[in-house]
DNA sequence: TAATTGCAGTGCAATTTTTGCACTGCATCG
DNA sequence: CGATGCAGTGCAAAAATTGCACTGCAATTA
């Protein structure tokens, strides 16, 4: 794309922080990218970064236009992938970054499906926390979102929101398998696992127990569920997760499930229902290929949670 | 603005028709710019337009891709506009597309007003009817329009409307000036002055004297409301108008307005008031001096017309 | 305090890209 | 059936971009 090199560069830029670090990656001297910005600057009739002893940094004005360059490199992708859509061929690359609840069972099956009818569709997965969620679609570095965590942004767009109440996840050996529903009571004394502060269960346990005055037994923090469940199999601790990250064999059976774990829901009265937000950067018009991806995504969710979806 | 010379010119192909009257028109020769076509169309992957032997069209994806183009530079002038407006001086370009009614004395005072407040702002004015202001805005070649006819588009985001009933025109010593509200069957007989067909007060006329199986004596079309006011001065005629054509003194006074003439309105039952829409292309952003110049002739609506205005 | 490091920017020669000219092939119009 | 108007091409000239060697500047390190 010739005629987009200027763009990108500036992009490039402001993203390294330098015009040697950018020139590097974009494999060109970094003399001939430094005269190029001169270059568009002077078009411009204004600079756009700010000259530091330790590289540049975009200015205001420079942050209005590299907010206009990105939203016109997504525009473009759209609108090659609506071009690829006219010749029959449904071609297209997907971005989404999502939180590691819907990493680990939802979004792999729904992107294989996906894939399965239109295999020319090439996907990006990125995890991240919910301000990054938000900050990633802004930066137009990701089409789709899919935050735990409540969504503060003005800028995004909800496509569906589900309502994920907290589950207690445990060894099927584990005292509190015997119950149906947990209280949070019950959880006090038994050795908890925990995800990380950044993570929206984590907000949502952390402030059930301070209005509760309770405390867990934390024994363990991690930021990877994988880690976490896993670490049931060999020791009789419990742990937390929502629904969407939960395999349908764990959540339904008791014991049994591909790894002998199970999973209890807390009482909502305890530890309140988080919200699992869907969605995009409000304005944009995502490429057709990301466009049908969420579609499809929305369904398959009211197919997996019909009575605690929205919009 | 080098770096968009290439969309720049393919945008001007796909408005000419062919190579080489964009060669001409972009002081280029065709040879020169059929590969930068050529190299584009390389580039996305895909023809962008038809070879014709009496030129060139765009194809579907070459019209995708033109709304693409379109759309940036329409977005690359609200950050240029928004960037000159950090700087503290409020520079910008604002391009409005409206029917010959406001035209008259609204535009002008509320352009004049503007430039008052800030001179670095320059406009220009495009008159036409309602489907070509509606294309306009698609093609971006307008920011703002101005439409009395009834606005179809689903592209069409409306700031304002304001309802326009209709006035019937005439010499101060016409019989009809006598009359406060002027009844549909009081003009037959009179020679009438009519806008051409596609303006929307004519539309609202035929519409009512179908309705009514009525006729008038209509002695002159024209597209100019100025010829037409200015022929009531030397004959005994009626001519019709909506408020916003209409300079004030013209309108209240009874007699020696600027000219002699008089405006008395038309029986709403008789002739239903028409509807003028101000707004811009839907999912746009203006540029600061367009988005400011359109709270301004909002503003100003509401002040000359506080019953009739609506949104 | 002096040396070093990392940065943006510049002059100049080499290289790559773009341009213009002359021309081809094609279809339509008079 | 020749004239016209069109897009596209080969080639040499012109223009631009690039890379190299280097400057000046500020901060960090020794």
């Amino acid at each position: 794309m010739r005629f987009m090199a200027n763009l990108r560069f500036i992009d490039t830029v402001s993203r390294e922080g330098s015009i040697r670090k950018a020139a590097e990656k974009l494999s060109i001297t970094s003399t001939a990218l430094n005269r190029r910005i001169l270059q568009v600057e002077d078009e411009i009739g204004q600079p756009l970064f700010e000259r530091l002893p330790s590289g540049v940094r975009l200015n205001t004005a420079g942050e209005l236009f590299v907010q206009h360059i990105r939203a016109q490199m997504a525009d473009l992708a759209r609108v090659q992938s609506q071009i690829s859509d006219l010749t029959g061929i449904r071609r297209g690359h997907v971005r989404v970054a999502s939180g590691a609840d819907a990493l680990r069972h939802f979004l792999p099956s729904a992107v294989a499906e996906y894939r399965r009818v239109y295999p020319a569709v090439t996907f990006e997965m990125t995890r991240c926390y919910g301000d990054t969620a938000e900050a990633l679609l802004l930066s137009m570095d990701v089409d789709i979102a899919l935050s735990f965590a409540p969504v503060r942004a003005a800028h995004f767009h909800e496509a569906a929101t589900v309502r994920q109440p907290i589950y207690c996840l445990m060894n099927e050996g584990h005292p509190l398998a015997k119950n149906e529903v947990i209280r949070l009571r019950d959880c006090v004394g038994h050795p908890a696992i925990l995800p990380s502060k950044q993570s929206g269960i984590r907000q949502l346990l952390d402030a059930a127990l301070i209005r509760r005055n309770m405390e867990l037994d934390i024994i363990l923090e991690s930021d990877s569920f994988e880690f976490m469940q896993n670490y049931l199999l060999y020791d009789q601790a419990i742990s937390f997760q929502i629904p969407i990250g939960l395999a349908g064999n764990i959540k339904t059976g008791i014991g049994s499930g591909v790894n002998g774990l199970v999973a209890r829901p807390v009482e909502v009265n305890d530890v309140a229902s988080g919200v699992m937000h869907v969605g995009y950067l409000k304005g944009r018009v995502l490429p057709v290929a990301a466009a049908k991806f969420l579609d499809d995504a929305i369904v398959r969710m009211q197919r997996a949670f019909p009575d605690d979806i929205g919009i």
